[in-house]
DNA sequence: TTTCCCTCTTGATAATCATCAATTGGGTTT
DNA sequence: AAACCCAATTGATGATTATCAAGAGGGAAA
């Protein structure tokens, strides 16, 4: 949680280059470039609960999970909180912003476990992207991912009820999986997920608990699994 | 609709290209990269209700409204669309693509009023862009900003009632508005802003009836008048 | 002008969901 | 082990909204 000496400079981005290497907002960089980008890193370690930032203040960092998760989130007016995004490790956030006119950041950050983050300077990666296309190219990549993913939550939110929703979250979560019977864990705690589906917990409990009875799936705490893929895809 | 001659496409840039220089996407660029940029490009007019493109067609363009309105959105697994955006003069789509992975649109894009459309070729642009690190840093900007756009509406999306996402609807179109009592038309059919709002034509009806009732708006045909901007933001 | 079409409106009803309240369960701390 | 805390569940109720249906209004075309 500060500025690094120069000894420790090295001996962080020995330890730690390789585990940003495998993304890709700098794994284009040259060797040079990434050791100049993370003499400016700031390690920081957020407790469960802990804010990193509040929507508002004034963004001069974005971020790279190292461990943990974090949550995005806005505060609605009646004063609940949307969660617009849970970041898991190995990804960035809030990178999106160097960009923006907006200079704050549109959404709270918070710990809903134990983080270790790493924190880049907006103006340092500025720096880099201008002396090479390439990383343009890269974060231009990035930003339209993101953006699709957006356009998928609304479409989401869209959907006419709830039932459908969390069948949508079941289905995503199973992309990829060829097996019959697709087993998987919830990433974050149920009431989370109710929130990212802009629904009530309890809504979400008796729609699983449907499910369930129906045959269609099984769930043990944050264990699921599916047990009639056509079955599940037919709701939509 | 179709691809330019070498005079025709000189008089097309003279006529044209000071409307283009107006977006941001074009003013960053020289003369000469417009130009060439241009010779690639196509005038389409497409009719009211007529599609441009559907979802998971394969994107080789981005286009620029030069007149009318465009409408995308998603088709849900009950048949019913989504309106994602509604694109009015001026303003670009669809650019995004060019950077994703996906070379497949992610939504539909029709006509909602007679629509006159430049169309630019996503590979021509990239071009530039490589030997552009300042324009890669225009479009990082725009991406940015559409992405805080897609923030806003999972945020409408999200409030409880439909209320609250009429008001939230009508105070965003009177952001900027100094006037004691704002004025604006609605950009489209009522039908459609309900869609965008994910609410019923029918429901959408009902809450403007009653926010006249109560003295707050008034409504004329598109013609929308803010009767007491305190109560409306009160609302919320 | 008259007809036609589509949007918008209004009413009645049914389905869905949020809310309030009480209980259970799992995991952690003392 | 006991106490405690918070998440999750389940039930009962009320509010909100979708749906179905019918009528009104407005603009375009014949």
């Amino acid at each position: 949680m500060g500025m690094l000496k120069k000894e420790d400079a090295m001996q962080f981005q020995k330890i730690h280059g390789q585990i940003l290497r495998k993304h890709h907002l700098f794994s284009a960089l040259s060797d040079s470039d990434l050791a100049k980008l993370m003499h400016g890193t700031r390690v920081l370690s957020v407790g469960k609960g802990e804010f990193l930032f509040q929507q508002n203040e004034e963004a001069r960092h974005f971020y790279f999970v190292v461990s943990g998760c974090m949550k995005l989130f806005r505060t609605l007016p009646d004063g609940t909180e949307k969660i617009i995004e849970l970041v898991p490790s190995n990804q960035t956030f809030a990178e999106a912003l160097m960009f923006s006119a907006q200079k704050m950041y549109p959404v709270s950050a918070q710990a809903v476990e134990p983080a270790e983050l790493f924190s880049f300077s907006n103006v340092d990666y500025m720096t880099l992207l201008k002396s090479s296309p390439d990383l343009s190219l890269v974060l231009l990549g990035d930003l339209s991912r993101r953006l699709r993913m957006r356009l998928n939550e609304i479409e989401v939110l869209s959907l006419k009820n709830s039932t459908h929703r969390v069948v949508r979250y079941l289905l995503t979560q199973i992309v990829g999986s060829e097996a019959e019977h697709p087993q998987f864990d919830l990433p974050v705690a149920k009431r989370l997920i109710a929130g990212q589906l802009a629904i009530q917990p309890e809504t979400f409990s008796r729609i699983v608990h449907r499910l369930k009875e129906e045959g269609i799936i099984d769930m043990k705490g944050k264990e699921v699994t599916v047990l009639d893929r056509k079955a599940l895809a037919d709701y939509e």
